[in-house]
RNA sequence: UGUCCGAUGGUGUAACUGGCAACACGUCUGACUCUGGAUCAGAAGAGUCCAGGUUCGAGCCCUGGUCGGACAACCA
């Protein structure tokens, strides 16, 4: 099965969001000369997610169609938080989400000189100062969004002795906290970032990739856009928190006198029944609530792979979902949607039964092992057919027999005929039961050998279609079932004195035995296939020779057990 | 008595920039079917947060509210 190959940018006639509206707007102006370069600049201090797919298919997809680039910039200012485990996944995240940023891979670790001499202009302007003041102090004289702050008795130092003190910063004479530097802007704005911001601080750590060169270190703020105009940025398309940073931002690349790019603000992803924030998904892994960080049940962009989420449904997911300023919460259900519609296309089909019941044909011969011929894919010609073996044990689902059944139920009953896919019709006949506790144990049935598939007979009408798989020849598998992680649509609204671990779902995953086609056999890890009538599968990375792990991606459409069955 | 942002069916996004609200998911019918899947056909569901104003005409513009979100880490 072909995983991902090109993406189409088809444009398909949808209409252009705001921030491509935004970008042909700059493009008709003649701005950057028609140029579009984006950039999709993750912090490596975790595992990427559903949301930050957004934002890259939003970023890659505008570069390509804007015929522009992306580059991918790590902002790695923090050295304390980051590692190169976390670069490593979000290359591979975003390399398997089918981007490409050939040769532009940046970190803002790169540009530390660059950084320190912009702070330097600063200090020489007299808009930056080193302030001695200790971390609760500077908090404490802040103010509040209300309240306006108070001015660092630091803040009118010589330009002299700024230049000095930085340097000496820089050359490590401080201990960590001890002293940083400021921009010297207004302590009464309005926005809470103008008040003389910090812009380095003194961490006497090493960092992944610079070592120990530096023992300061650029804060977000005065990393983040300078990084976008080192790199000729022309929009800047970020999350909406980022609104109130624009200010400073803007402020200080007019200070600095530097290439100005366009920050465009979106809203982020919200998904029913998960939680999206890594400091919870953190906190999930951490305390072992999943298995990892790609938990088949995380919203981890390496979770979603892993439970069999293709690159195609979730760049189609993205492009659904689309892209505005207001707050939203995408029902779970659309994401499932993405998954079936791209599974539906490619996957194979196969039968395998999850909660057995025994099937004894009594007018099939002893020891006789018949071939049936069945489609791979009805949705894709090109996939084939294969062989499945009948005999006269076979195993079907619990589920699909009943003794006293609905008249809506179109499945196995006393007396009753139904399809067995890809074989014969058969008859129910009669019933064994365990006798202390009555439950059924084997149905009985005959089989009419001129129904087989492909015969003459074959078109016979019949109620239902059973998926089954022969008894000696079933392969056992483990089968994790996969449900939400969470009981609620929206875990991070808590109630008094509870945390969002307090909703989560017990029943998230459940694991049973599986009796599997014995063709099964070869699959790979990741390979999907659709069991027929039951949902989607996904082999597992901790299957290992004949010993099949399967991960439900999700359970196929089933209107008769929401009408009640 | 803060600043900024937002508000359109259950959910999300549109509405060619002022011309009688569309698409997708979901829901519900029916057809078809050797998957109660898929496919096909159809239906219900909002009069666009509220109140004024401008206009022949407002979801789009103006004013004032209301509600929701963001902002007070030497995090990003």
């Amino acid at each position: 099965m072909q995983e991902s190959s090109t993406i189409k940018h088809s444009n398909s006639g949808r209409s252009r969001n705001f921030i491509e509206e935004s970008i042909e707007e700059d493009i008709r102006e003649g701005k950057n000369k028609g140029r579009v370069h984006t950039r999709f600049p993750p912090e490596p201090n975790g595992y990427l997610h559903i949301g930050h797919a957004k934002s890259i298919c939003l970023n890659f997809g505008l570069g390509a169609k804007y015929k522009g680039l992306t580059n991918l910039r790590f902002d790695d200012t923090n050295p304390v938080k980051e590692e190169l485990e976390y670069v490593d996944s979000i290359m591979e995240d975003v390399r398997w989400l089918g981007y490409d940023w050939g040769d532009r891979l940046y970190y803002a670790s790169d540009y530390f000189e660059q950084l320190y001499e912009y702070a330097v202009i600063l200090i020489k302007k007299g808009k930056a100062f080193v302030c001695d003041m200790q971390a609760d102090e500077i908090s404490a004289t802040r103010g509040t969004p209300k309240r306006p702050g108070k001015e660092s008795p630091y803040r009118n130092r010589s330009v002299a002795e700024n230049l000095d003190l930085f340097e000496r910063m820089r050359a490590g004479e401080f201990p960590d906290g001890a002293r940083v530097l400021r921009a010297r802007i207004d302590m009464a704005s309005p926005n809470m970032h103008m008040r003389d911001p910090i812009l380095y601080r003194i961490i006497h750590a090493a960092h992944h990739r610079t070592g120990d060169t530096w023992c300061i270190y650029p804060m977000y703020d005065f990393a983040h856009g300078q990084s976008d105009s080192i790199e000729r940025i022309t929009h800047s398309i970020c999350t909406l928190e980022f609104e109130v940073h624009r200010p400073l931002y803007d402020w200080l690349i007019r200070e600095i006198e530097i290439y100005a790019p366009r920050q465009i603000e979106f809203a982020r992803l919200n998904l029913s029944y998960t939680v999206m924030s890594k400091r919870k998904l953190l906190k999930l892994v951490q305390e072992g609530h999943v298995n990892g960080w790609d938990d088949p049940r995380m919203p981890t962009i390496s979770g979603l792979r892993r439970r069999g989420y293709t690159p195609d449904s979730i760049r189609n997911f993205a492009e659904l979902i689309g892209v505005a300023k207001r707050d939203n919460v995408i029902d779970v259900s659309m994401l499932e949607f993405c998954i079936r519609e791209d599974l539906n296309k490619r996957a194979n089909r196969i039968m395998g039964v999850l909660n057995p019941l025994r099937v004894v044909i009594d007018n099939f011969p002893e020891g006789v092992v018949e071939e049936m011929e069945a489609v791979n894919n009805p949705e894709d010609p090109d996939a084939g057919t294969r062989r499945v073996p009948f005999s006269r044990e076979i195993l079907i689902e619990r589920e699909d027999f009943m003794e006293d059944p609905p008249d809506k139920f179109f499945r196995l009953a006393p007396g009753r005929e139904v399809r067995l896919r890809s074989a014969y019709i058969v008859r129910c006949e009669s019933i064994e039961r365990e006798p202390v506790t009555n439950i059924v144990t084997t149905i009985h049935c005959t089989y009419d050998p001129t129904t087989r598939s492909g015969m003459p007979n074959s078109n016979r009408k019949v109620k239902g279609t059973l998926h089954w798989v022969s008894a000696p020849h079933a392969l056992e598998s483990e089968i994790r079932l996969y449900n939400r992680l969470f009981r609620v649509p929206d875990p991070d609204d808590t109630e008094e004195g509870k945390s969002f671990k307090d909703y989560l779902n017990p029943d998230s995953l459940r694991v049973v035995t599986g009796y599997l086609e014995p063709a099964i056999l070869t699959a790979k890890p990741g390979e999907k296939f659709q069991f027929e009538r039951v949902g989607y599968f996904c082999v597992d990375k901790d299957s290992s020779g004949t010993n099949l792990v399967f991960n439900r991606v999700v359970p196929l459409k089933d209107s008769w057990t929401k009408a009640g069955g």
